[in-house]
DNA sequence: ATGGTCGGCAACCGA
């Protein structure tokens, strides 16, 4: 061991995806394997039930401790690990709707257990008003409660990521200007998604690393007809640390080609490792 | 200004 390296630490890498279907990109598990080769990987819209998760595919990857919490058609989230995972069962049945939005574990990391959050935050639909719209308001209130969830117990050896469907920057989105009407940049989702983030203590580890006034995106629709040439992107993914980890964070990556990899996630994985 | 494309699952809903 080198002597600048404590006894019980070490790294751990940690990555976050949209993966739109585990079952229809699974084949696609294994790029991103090679790629990035996470410690932990969270994934977002399995769009599977439990029952029907592949679990053998992914254990092949090397993944020997996984945990899904899955519905039929919508939803859905997984944790897939290279270390030992322990669910949490303390955490809330968010808006109360049982509908697979979140997993909560403890990670046997080097240098003692970290707790890690795994989110799908609803995506808004298309009209940004509460009243006319109950899927915006079911958004606004998921943030509300996970605001206060984070305020009651600020964050310790902990990281949190996922797909939060809010882009809080101005250099976010592709076009701040055009966006603040578009559900996902609107200044009462920043606003709340800000509270979250200052409720927790959260620190933003992708921003950590790259400046913000420098474009970042990690997600582009499936609509555009060049999504590379256009580069209307957003960024919609997020890894959040605890300040205690925050000076251990150490490298990122946004995996941008796979947004062009054959049957793509409208996602692309995220990963951030940092000294544990 | 509008519509553009996906995935699940079998007619549209959700993104």
């Amino acid at each position: 061991m080198p002597a600048n390296v404590a006894a019980g630490s070490g790294t751990l890498r940690i990555a976050t995806w949209n993966i739109n279907s585990v079952r229809l990109r699974l084949p696609l598990l294994s790029d991103l394997v090679m790629q990035l080769d996470p410690d932990v990987l969270c994934l977002q819209e399995t769009k599977c039930p439990d029952e029907h998760f592949p679990h053998e595919g992914v254990a092949a990857l090397g993944f020997t401790h996984r945990l899904a919490r899955g519905m039929k058609g919508y939803n859905g989230v997984a944790i897939l690990s290279k270390r030992p995972i322990l669910l949490r069962t303390e955490d809330p049945d968010w808006c109360l709707k049982g509908d697979c939005r979140h997993l909560g574990v403890a990670v046997d990391a080097p240098g003692g257990p970290i707790e890690l959050h795994n989110f799908y935050i609803p995506a808004g639909g298309d009209i940004p008003d509460r009243e006319k719209n109950p899927k915006f308001g079911h958004k606004l209130d998921f943030v509300a409660e996970a605001t206060a969830w984070s305020a009651a117990r600020p964050a310790k050896r902990s990281i949190m990521v996922g797909d939060l469907n809010i882009a809080p920057l101005e250099h976010d989105v592709w076009s701040h200007r055009q966006l603040l009407d578009v559900v996902s940049h609107t200044p009462i989702e920043v606003d709340a998604l800000n509270g979250w983030q200052k409720a927790g203590g959260w620190h933003d580890a992708l921003r950590h690393f790259v400046p913000a006034d420098q474009k970042l995106y990690t997600w582009w629709s499936y609509r555009a007809a060049d999504w590379r040439a256009s580069d209307r992107g957003r960024r919609l993914d997020h890894v959040w640390v605890s300040p205690d980890l925050a000076g251990g964070l150490a490298r990122h990556v946004v995996l941008k080609d796979a947004r062009g990899w054959v049957k793509a996630s409208d996602h692309v994985p995220v990963m951030v490792e940092l000294a544990t």
